[in-house]
RNA sequence: GGAGAGGUGGCUGAGUGGCUGAAAGCAGCGGUUUGCUAAACCGCCGUACUGGUUAUCUCCGGUACCGGGGGUUCGAAUCCCCCCCUCUCCGCCA
């Protein structure tokens, strides 16, 4: 959420860096209610001033026996004219709170300007993409022949978009996330949590999933909770509501399954396991000072890279640009996985610093170094999301003979076991 | 799911209609004492909104907040209603 003092601060650069990332905001509105809201909230202070220096009065005289009844109808009065501007001033409030939250967050001042995907940046690239002395197959095929992915069963069970791995399919899959965790826990400081997988509609408000992407969200009415979307959800709100007390910067990892509807994506981008309903992803998330937060955000990109680069996995990191950023990002890094069987790149990672956009929707605070409460920078990055990992590694390893190689990082984690071959 | 108990400031914990933004203790901050540490003593010590003042971190007021929402009353932490959460017991269950 945007701080309605910022927007009233500089309303012409709030408008132009909500432009750039396509969006057309009601400025003018939005600080005609704030004024209206502040007039209205200075005129009902006033009157309670008034109600409770009368009625401390009143209680004193009936005390010593006075006979009062005639204040008490006045002050009668008083009480509804009260009530009727407390509810102006909520109904101001509610609709000032609704327009605030639609609105996203502004692009920070390094994100290059442009409209849509096109505009990207490539930063950086790492790893050479192999040569291959014959034509790589695309995941599913190798996948499917080695039995360890079998979409028609899964299609059977669930509909289509959601994977079943099989064998050393889940056993690779399991790999990684331990191998993951373990990395990110013992060598980059961070701290393991087991998060919830279903939030409710205020954690999902608090990072920015509500209101706008409800559709994007699967649901459950009956309890009023959303299956999450990302660990991001639960994770972020960990510290809802609160004035962080310990030191920052928290880190904290998780692995988490993710459930989205992707409701009308189809073709050859959700091919197989590159686009699907539910999935396995290891999160990164930071909770930081504000001044630190861009330093933050290159160490969580470089520790997903890490995880990359221990497996050979060619990538390149790509800064986002204005149009194409999230909706509660302020600047971020997509990281693509070189896939030769899909012959193309698959982002894993998107890795965003939200400034103090989801600390002040959620309410997170830190004590500044004057003592006085702040809203804390919240960072976060897959680190990294295991489907289209899994694709990457079958492809990128895969041999003629249809068996795929298990990068020798990987093996302390698969027993020592260094290729899947066909049963 | 059923029955009961309870939700007060960073923590513990008083408070059943006005004298309570809230006792007391702990923690924290500043100071005195001290060779250092500790102890002792003194003071400070919630958040948000809002008016004025001021150099953005100042100062002086006001309003609201004792799980959330609504109600009764001149006046509610305190009385009533609904909801949420925690604990105990029972049921169910991985």
């Amino acid at each position: 959420m945007l701080d309605i003092r910022r927007i009233a601060e500089d309303s012409h650069g709030v408008e132009e860096a909500l432009r750039n990332k396509g969006v057309d905001a009601p400025v003018a509105e939005l600080l005609a209610l704030h004024e209206k809201r502040r007039q209205t909230v200075t005129e009902v202070e006033a009157k309670k001033n008034e109600r409770n220096v009368v009625s401390k009065e009143l209680g004193a005289r009936k005390r010593a026996g006075e006979d009062i009844s005639e204040q008490q109808y006045a002050m009668r009065e008083l009480a509804e004219h009260i009530r009727g501007l407390d509810q102006e001033v909520r109904d101001l409030e509610e609709r000032l709170y609704d327009q605030l939250l639609a609105l996203p967050n502004l692009p920070h001042a390094s994100v290059p300007v442009g409209a849509d995907a096109s505009g990207n940046r490539e930063v950086r690239a790492w790893g050479t993409p192999r040569a291959f002395p014959f034509a790589p197959k695309p995941h599913w095929e190798v996948g499917q022949r080695l039995g360890i992915l079998d979409f028609e069963r899964a299609a059977r069970l669930s509909g289509s978009g959601f994977p079943l791995l099989l064998g050393d399919g889940a056993r690779l899959q399991r790999a990684l996330i331990q191998f993951m965790l373990d990395l990110h826990t013992r060598e980059h400081g961070y701290l393991e949590v087991a998060p919830p997988y279903l939030a409710n509609p205020a954690a999902m408000t608090g990072t920015g999933q509500l209101p706008k992407l409800q559709e994007d969200m699967y649901q459950l009415p009956a309890d009023s909770l959303y299956l999450i979307p990302t660990a991001e959800v639960p994770v972020t709100n960990i510290y809802r509501e609160e004035i962080i007390e310990k030191p920052l910067p928290i880190r904290h990892v998780a692995h988490t399954p993710c459930f989205r509807r992707e409701a009308g994506a189809a073709g050859k981008e959700t091919r197989g396991l590159i686009r699907v309903h539910q999935f396995e992803k290891v999160e990164l998330v930071k909770f930081v000072e504000p001044d630190r937060s861009y330093e933050e955000l290159e160490s969580l990109v470089s520790d997903a890279e890490t995880v990359l680069q221990r497996l050979g996995l060619p990538y390149r990191v790509l800064e986002l640009c204005t149009g194409d950023l999230s909706f509660a990002a302020a600047k971020c890094y997509d990281i693509e996985l070189w896939a030769p069987g899909h012959d193309g790149w698959l982002e894993v990672s998107s890795c965003s610093n939200f400034e103090d956009f989801q600390a002040r929707r959620a309410g997170i605070r830190y004590r500044a170094a004057n003592g006085k409460p702040a809203f804390v920078h919240t960072l976060n990055g897959s680190g990294v999301a295991l489907p289209r990992l899994l694709v990457a590694i079958i492809e990128n390893y895969q041999e003629a003979d249809g068996s795929v190689v298990i990068p020798e990082a990987l093996r302390p984690w698969m027993q020592g076991q260094e290729r899947i071959a066909p049963a």
